[in-house]
DNA sequence: ACCATTGGTTTCCTTTTGGAAACTAATTTC
DNA sequence: GAAATTAGTTTCCAAAAGGAAACCAATGGT
């Protein structure tokens, strides 16, 4: 008789797993919590302000990322009939429901570092 | 004179970004959140019973993944003297403070599937 | 005339990630 | 004697992710 699985056998574990999946699916890539936790900070910025902010990103992959992240109605596009064009983005409300899972990792994160430094004081 | 970046540029800033990144790192590839997930709720398990718990995933995968968990002292790794050899996975107490990232980003996903169903009610 | 700026797109290339299958070696079971 | 089980590692391959550079059109500045 094979054995099988039991603890993730049920229904509300597949839910909690397939959110999950849903959520980082969402947050993927090396860009998005970047793009995120600037606009959170930044109110409206155009295209090249991201550009200038994020270190290190190119104008494929902001481009992209925005995208991605305007299709899941996180940011808000906005273009002005100015010449040349003008194109804010800026974070929606929905998009602010993200700030507590940014502030758990940012925090984890920190309190890691510590730890890391806490250890080879003692241990090396 | 060219505009140079302002709000990604102080201490605090770069910290969080930092935090966000190791974070994350850690957390990073398709099984993390899953063999975590899975350890939260087992307790003990073995090897083989990761295998089957988590759908999908191969030795290679759980080895280098568990392997990771490890040297992040998130996991704990137990091999037993017997024949054929007895290898026991645990989470640590420190691999148990992510729970409140990993409820977040559940929750999170639940209320996105939510408001998808809403959403296409009303609009389509 | 020429360069810079706006907000991107496209192409090409490299790196990273992940999966399938074969293999290890010792032991128990049929 | 053959097959299954334990816990993996290794190799080979395909797909995905990401970066650099060139290019677009329209306009403003020197």
């Amino acid at each position: 008789m094979k054995k099988k699985a039991v603890l993730n056998n049920n229904v509300v574990c597949q839910t909690r797993m397939t959110a999950i999946k849903d959520t980082m699916g969402i947050l993927s890539g090396k860009w998005k919590f970047h793009i995120l936790g600037t606009l959170i900070r930044g109110e409206k910025l155009r295209f090249m302000d991201l550009l200038r902010e994020i270190d290190g990103i190119g104008t494929k992959m902001l481009s992209k990322e925005l995208q991605d992240l305007e299709m899941n109605h996180l940011v808000k596009r906005t273009v002005f009939n100015t010449k040349p064009v003008t194109v804010e983005y800026e974070i929606t409300e929905y998009g602010k429901t993200l700030s507590p899972i940014i502030e758990e990792i940012a925090n984890w994160g920190i309190d890691y570092r510590n730890k890391l430094h806490k250890r080879s004081e003692i241990a090396v």
